[in-house]
DNA sequence: CGTGTCTTTGAAGCGAGTCAATCAGGGTGG
DNA sequence: CCACCCTGATTGACTCGCTTCAAAGACACG
């Protein structure tokens, strides 16, 4: 056994705490070890997988920012989530044995492959296993309903501070500043997540600088004032 | 063992085909039985679940029709679906072991009452449930990313064109006239769905009528020309 | 037969989209 | 190392689709 490979074991992985092993204990996470197949190197803008793809594995990823996206047969495309690490990218495949959505790096990345028929046979002899797989499709599920309301109820303002609010959170978690961030997508990819134009996108970006909320240079962003993205989420009467 | 008791076992259920024992044998059906509860009877209006509940079980619908919708913390809320029978509800609730939605009821209604523990330990010796029931939570995931694409860069008309054909679709996969239908839910559920407001649902009704696409009268709507509504998705190029 | 809920329709206003021009960086090649 | 180019970001002016507010009509139910 090569020493690469033991370093992506999810025994040593970092990520443990945050991908499929949580809450799970010594023993456990060498079991989980045989899960993993191999890694796999996903440059800046290359696809891990496209729709249509025939659906092998799942991959968590390991370094790097994704963007998934679905599209429609007149063209219409819609990015319907951003993963960073820890995250399961390919659970919408299982449905129909192919892939549903692209899966495009945004930045140079790393994924761990995870076949799917291994997950399943595994999952069949440790409880914990299934039961953790489960809650991250339930998580996915709340989610998306969770960008629904955003989609389908929110104002432009509201939705870049639910969106901000919610990046700062998962990058908090992963050990980073919840002020400052870089933003690995551009504001098209932003505007389509959050169902706006890229210069509503823009037009907000420089609101939030000129109230004092945010510094915004580019794609790097400070949050000045995070009760006041708060406040944009929790008071709609605010008017 | 009562009558009543066998009519609602997976074996002789009509909705086998549809519901979570899809594909399955004449004996995996059987195995399935010890999984179905009880059935749970829940009135026009009535809450099957709110959010918050503790969560013990899945639904499968029997009969009647459901809405689920989430709600943030200032109040707004989102019809996140609407399930008719064989369709599952709850898979949201086992991320948190809450749910995290309410189902209410739209019509007099009837569900099976799956158990949650009983189905994950049943799954583990029954590839075929454990396959099942991972499909459908993906396709959970496929159909909320196709509702994320529609809020997200669809216009009225093509939002509720792409309604009405997912559910004359659905009815038709359960032996309905597909032309013909009578809607369950008002306007300002179809609008919270489709993130529009009750009066631009009204309108976009009247102006279907007007063109000769449907025959609206009140709940009783007819299609008329079905190519119509697909040409309302299929090309976005037609201004 | 009245009452409340749901639906339809109109008129006016506004938020986001569209179109277009300019600007800022990052990378590349001379 | 710098000028250039190309992509992405910003900003402005105008337009349009949807929302808002308001009133009237249709239906279901007690």
């Amino acid at each position: 056994m090569k020493l690469n490979e033991l370093k992506v074991a999810c025994s040593s992985c970092n990520l443990r705490e945050l991908c499929l092993p949580v809450g799970f204990g010594r023993d456990d996470l060498t079991r989980l070890d045989a899960l993993v197949a191999s890694r796999k190197t996903v440059k800046r803008g290359d696809a891990l997988f496209h729709a249509g793809d025939p659906f092998q594995s799942l991959y968590a990823v390991r370094t790097g920012f994704f963007k998934t996206c679905v599209s429609s047969e007149d063209g219409r495309d819609q990015v319907t989530g951003f993963q960073m690490a820890g995250e399961l990218l390919g659970l919408d495949a299982i449905s129909q044995d192919r892939h549903t959505c692209d899966a495009i790096a945004l930045e140079d990345a790393q994924v761990c492959q995870i076949p799917y028929s291994q997950l399943e046979s595994l999952s069949r002899e440790f409880t914990e296993l299934q039961h953790s797989f489960h809650k991250i499709m339930s998580r996915e599920i709340v989610r998306d309903h969770g960008v629904m309301l955003l989609l389908g109820s929110m104002r432009a303002e509201e939705r870049l501070a639910a969106f901000l609010l919610n990046l700062t959170q998962r990058l908090a978690a992963r050990g980073f500043s919840p002020t400052s961030l870089v933003l690995r997508m551009t504001r098209e990819e932003i505007g389509s997540y959050l169902g706006l134009k890229l210069e509503t996108v823009s037009r907000t970006f420089s609101k939030f600088q000129e109230d004092g909320v945010l510094e915004v240079k580019q794609r790097h962003i400070r949050v000045l004032d995070l009760d006041a993205l708060h406040a944009l989420l929790n008071s709609s009467s605010a008017c």
